[in-house]
DNA sequence: CAGTGGTATG
């Protein structure tokens, strides 16, 4: 009998391996239960497993396979935890990770610990990871390549770039998967250089380079305008016969086009396939080169390969036509964004639109445009149009600009700046006044500005007036040099006031700024490189009219070919000319305070990231309520508000509590957990705070409770929960799971009705908001 | 029985 059984159950699970649809599953599961075999465990877990993670299965299924399975192992915890935390709702895996860790007797393992870590990576819950990682030493896990880089990403993706380090400095040993995270958490947070500096660290490890490595360094390549290093990993790309693979491929695209080099984009570009990302690439590639019609090209050809263009690829359609002043095209490309495409004009692409307009000198247009746009409250748009009343020196729709800005509470010094060089322009010197003196009130909030250069493969970053490269004396000794040479090849130093003389970069506004970043990346690169190759420099900001002078000359003078990335173009100097023909003079700052990153996923970012702080968690409890397995809570939708669903006074059994929660006590957040044992009648609570109580709330707490025993604990992330479960042995005398389960902690605006309008009267609600 | 990673826009 017992022979049968296992045969049949490995037949079944065989069968199971290949299932790849949820009916077919189903009909397995018929059989399964046909068989009697419904609570064998390997089964029971694969089919699980199977809804839980597979693209083809369900998710609520799982849920409700879960909810009937009487006590889930780690495995089949693990199973929904990994479901949900790669869903669109991977909070709902932290759900189930709480509740795995208080309701269940089976414990966490690495699976459990690295799906976890991938929803608060996902979700952003660092808190909610400091506390994972927290448990992760406690339970001896620290020690696992897997979830230590879980940890890093977690904590990289966190913006905790130097806590994601330590970790990994940490870590017994480190496969390339380790290394690979730590490389992409750098090249995302910005930390390009760090990012290239540790792949030489790595290559001392013999770890190996593959796909995903390469792509991450692409990526910060690209950020610094570091061709030569991208030129090598290009090199290896083709050696390890990754040039067709689309990740590979397309960071190489953005690489080249990036650092100046569209030949090379292209080339990569005919050797590979394509998806909508390297159609993006090279669409904005050429766009933000100012070359229009090899955008709009580009765009034809995507069009005609079947791929739907999205919001960036009209983005750079847009920037291209605008920088050639393909004003038709644009407009035309505009409308039928929407009308033809389907794709909603985001802000950037309003700005597009404004500043094509303003550039062309059509002003009112361009008002029009912003009049008409969902952003009229975003300074972007009027900055924009700002700038573009500089350029035509039309005071009146510089002014209306202003007072939009001012409206706004927005106006910064660059918008004086820029406004002033109107009124100068047209001779107004109470204008300018009136701006300086504005200025001053402000008081001057720049952005520093930056210049990189890479000198064989070491990049190096220079601020204004510089001292802290260690070849720093080397550096202005050259660089009097430069200007030396600079000067006899017909280069005069433009030191007049920025005001008169429309420089509309912020660095000419840092205080008596002699030597710009970029002066001294020139002086440095001179010296570094030999006669002849050409120096790639990367700013953050614009390029000022007296260092844009200044590197024409240079050229000339050292005959040397000098490309310029700024912060919205490319400047291709030779022989003494500029490739943007001094056009630098009206491409104004457009995208360059854009400050949209505050309106995209505001509320998300700061929402998710307080909620999931542990003892505050207001993390949806979206259980679906099955009637059949009794009393639960549920996520009211249309409120988003937890609703109890259990009668105040239900005698609970085994495995339920009665719990409340009081919330925001003493600038924290509270928690009672009532335990029984075994009997409705609590028997002991506990009461968690983030902080500490203020008194007087642990006074109404303390008369509230039905109990004699009770305990209050100050929560700090990384420990609660163990503190917690210490605690319940302590104050329970014994850690009988059974006893003193404590039921979803989360669930932050539980009250039960009879508690609310307790609340309500004695007007204590409001601890509760 | 299982697990981790990637590109474009700013």
């Amino acid at each position: 009998m017992m022979v049968l059984e296992t045969s049949k159950a490995n037949a079944i699970l065989t069968v199971l391996q290949g299932c790849n649809n949820l009916t077919r599953l189903k009909k397995i599961q018929a059989h399964v239960i046909v068989n009697g075999l419904q609570n064998h465990p390997a089964i029971s877990n694969s089919i699980l497993n199977f809804c839980a993670v597979s693209i083809s299965g369900s998710l609520p299924y799982a849920q409700h396979l879960f909810k009937h399975i009487l006590n889930p192992q780690t495995q089949a915890w693990n199973s929904i935890i990994r479901g949900f935390a790669q869903s669109p709702s991977p909070v709902q895996a932290i759900f189930y990770y709480n509740r795995m860790l208080f309701d269940s007797v089976s414990g966490p393992d690495t699976f459990t610990f690295s799906f976890t870590l991938k929803a608060c990576e996902r979700i952003k819950a660092l808190k909610k990871c400091v506390e994972v990682h927290g448990s992760i030493i406690r339970t001896g896990y620290e020690r696992d390549v897997v979830v230590c880089t879980g940890l890093v990403r977690c904590y990289g993706g966190n913006g905790c770039v130097e806590i994601a380090r330590m970790v990994f400095d940490n870590m017994p040993e480190r496969d390339l998967v380790a290394w690979n995270a730590m490389i992409s958490c750098y090249s995302q947070a910005g930390y390009h250089q760090e990012a290239l500096r540790i792949y030489d660290c790595m290559r001392n490890e013999n770890v190996g380079v593959d796909g995903f490595t390469l792509v991450g360094l692409l990526s910060s390549c690209s950020h610094v305008g570091a061709l030569n290093m991208g030129v090598k990993l290009h090199r290896i790309a083709c050696e390890k016969g990754l040039l067709r693979n689309v990740f590979v491929g397309n960071a190489l695209i953005d690489m080249y086009a990036k650092c100046g080099n569209l030949d090379g984009a292209l080339e990569v570009f005919n050797g590979m396939p394509r998806d909508v990302f390297t159609w993006n690439s090279m669409i904005v590639g050429f766009g933000v080169h100012g070359f229009g019609d090899e955008a709009i090209y580009f765009f034809n050809q995507m069009l005609e390969a079947g791929v739907r263009p999205n919001s960036i690829a009209f983005l750079g359609l847009l920037c291209g036509c605008s920088h050639q002043g393909l004003v038709e095209e644009g407009v035309e490309f505009f409308h039928q964004m929407s009308s033809k495409f389907n794709v909603k004009p985001g802000i950037k692409h309003y700005g597009c639109m404004v500043d094509m307009y303003g550039r062309a000198g059509k002003l009112e247009k361009a008002l029009e445009i912003i009049g008409d746009s969902p952003w009229q409250d975003d300074p972007v748009l009027w900055r924009i149009l700002l700038s573009s009343s500089k350029i035509h020196k039309n005071v009146v729709i510089g002014e209306i600009a202003m007072r939009n800005l001012s409206q706004l509470g927005a106006v910064n010094a660059g918008d004086c700046v820029l406004l002033a060089t109107i009124y100068a322009g047209a001779n107004d010197e109470q204008g300018v006044a009136r701006m300086r003196k504005l200025i001053k009130k402000q008081g001057i909030k720049t952005t520093p500005g930056w210049s990189w250069i890479e000198v064989s493969d070491q990049v190096h970053r220079f601020v204004v007036d510089d001292q802290s490269h260690p070849d720093s004396g080397m550096i202005y000794q050259k660089l009097e040099e430069v200007t030396r040479k600079a000067t006899m090849a017909g280069y005069v130093e433009d030191k007049s006031q920025f005001i008169f003389h429309g420089s509309c970069s912020e660095e000419c506004l840092e205080s008596s700024s002699t030597y710009h970043s970029e002066k001294l990346a020139i002086a440095f690169g001179l010296a570094k490189t030999p006669e002849g190759t050409s120096l790639r420099i990367v700013k953050n900001l614009r390029v000022c009219r007296d260092c844009h002078e200044f590197t024409k000359f240079v050229s000339r003078a050292f005959n040397r070919d000098i490309i310029v990335r700024d912060r919205l173009r490319f400047h291709h100097f030779k022989g003494g000319l500029c490739s943007c023909r001094d056009y630098w003079v009206m491409v104004i700052q457009k995208l360059a305070q854009q400050q949209n990153r505050m309106h995209v996923g505001k509320g998300k970012m700061e929402g998710t990231a307080d909620n999931n702080n542990l003892s505050a968690a207001v993390i949806p409890a979206v259980e679906a309520k099955d009637p059949a397995s009794g009393p639960s809570y549920y996520c009211n939708e249309s409120t988003g508000k937890n609703q109890w669903e259990m009668p105040y006074d239900t005698p609970l059994v085994t495995h339920s509590i009665s719990f409340t929660s009081v919330r925001r006590l003493g600038g924290g957040y509270g928690r009672i957990y009532w335990f029984k044992h075994r009997s409705p009648i609590p028997t002991a609570a506990i009461l968690i705070s983030k902080g500490c109580f203020a008194k007087e709330c642990r006074e109404l707490i303390v008369s509230l409770l039905p109990v004699q025993q009770y305990r209050m604990f100050p929560v700090h992330g990384g420990v609660s929960f163990c503190n917690v479960i210490e605690t319940i042995k302590e104050v329970t005398g014994t850690f009988c799971k059974e006893a003193c389960c404590i039921c979803d902690q989360l669930m932050d605006s539980l009250i039960p009705p009879r508690h609310l309008a307790f609340l309500q009267q004695t007007n204590l609600l409001r601890w509760f908001n």
